[in-house]
DNA sequence: GTACGTGCAAATGATTTGCGTTAAG
DNA sequence: CTTAACGCAAATCATTTGCACGTAC
């Protein structure tokens, strides 16, 4: 059976890769290309930016990252344990958030869906954090 | 209170508003702005894209639009009852899918989170569509 | 009549690409 | 060694903006 384990095999660790990965692994904010970019410069003074959008496109491509988009914004985790998330409308801040009886929940309503092969669920919930919702 | 509905009041429903929202109803499939603008146009031959973006983005914020987003494509869609996606990973096609027990279910679990006050929430299914399935 | 919306062209911002150089395995 | 990845600068693509003119209310 053709795994995405056999891909992760043919991937070179470039210094630029272990940096991106290592630091999408302790910000568990769902950072955006820049952020990456900046965090990961801190490191390596000299990585430039191009070299940090192939490298989450690629790795993305190879399952090692997941990327979401809010509110036209591409943002990346590292985070594998399959989860939820609470997003914001006002300020697009976005949080993780777990529910293992959603995901069962989910993945049984999906098993019924004819023509589409579920591989993952997600759901989003929208609304306002804490700090907007006082703006308000 | 400051309801969604009073805002509606103060929209001018120019021609070029009013075709944007008509070819969304009819268009269920998640257009993106380049196809409402192909499809607008054919009965406004001299409207511009930057009114289409001006307007999707105003209707978006009125409340008359809802914004997706798959593989950094923004797409719109004119379709209130609150529904779940199921999107394919290798085509970015993206389908609405009604389980009104999981809407429920989601809402329930909703109500139970802290620090975030939840208007709406929505699960997305990723897989592969019948299409690229068989392409594999 | 007036304020808001439009179309156009130019500006911005995000992302991708081409290519000579560098480093991982 | 050899091939894939890097860094840089230029190119592309999506989206926004400024402004003179037009139109909904």
């Amino acid at each position: 059976m053709a795994m995405k384990t056999t891909e992760k095999a043919d991937i070179k660790y470039t210094n630029q890769r272990v940096e991106i990965l290592a630091f999408l692994r302790e910000h568990d904010g769902h950072p955006t290309v820049d952020e990456v970019y900046d965090g990961v410069r801190k490191k390596l003074t000299r990585i430039s930016k191009a070299t940090v959008y192939k490298n989450l496109k690629f790795l993305t491509e190879k399952g090692l990252l997941e990327e979401v988009n809010v509110k036209g914004v591409s943002r990346f985790e590292a985070n594998f344990i399959p989860h939820h998330h609470l997003i914001c409308r006002e300020c697009g801040m976005m949080e993780d958030f777990n529910s293992e009886q959603l995901m069962d929940y989910s993945m049984k309503i999906a098993e019924e869906i004819e023509g589409f092969t579920i591989v993952s669920t997600s759901t989003n919930f929208y609304g306002l954090c804490k700090k907007c919702k006082e703006e308000m």
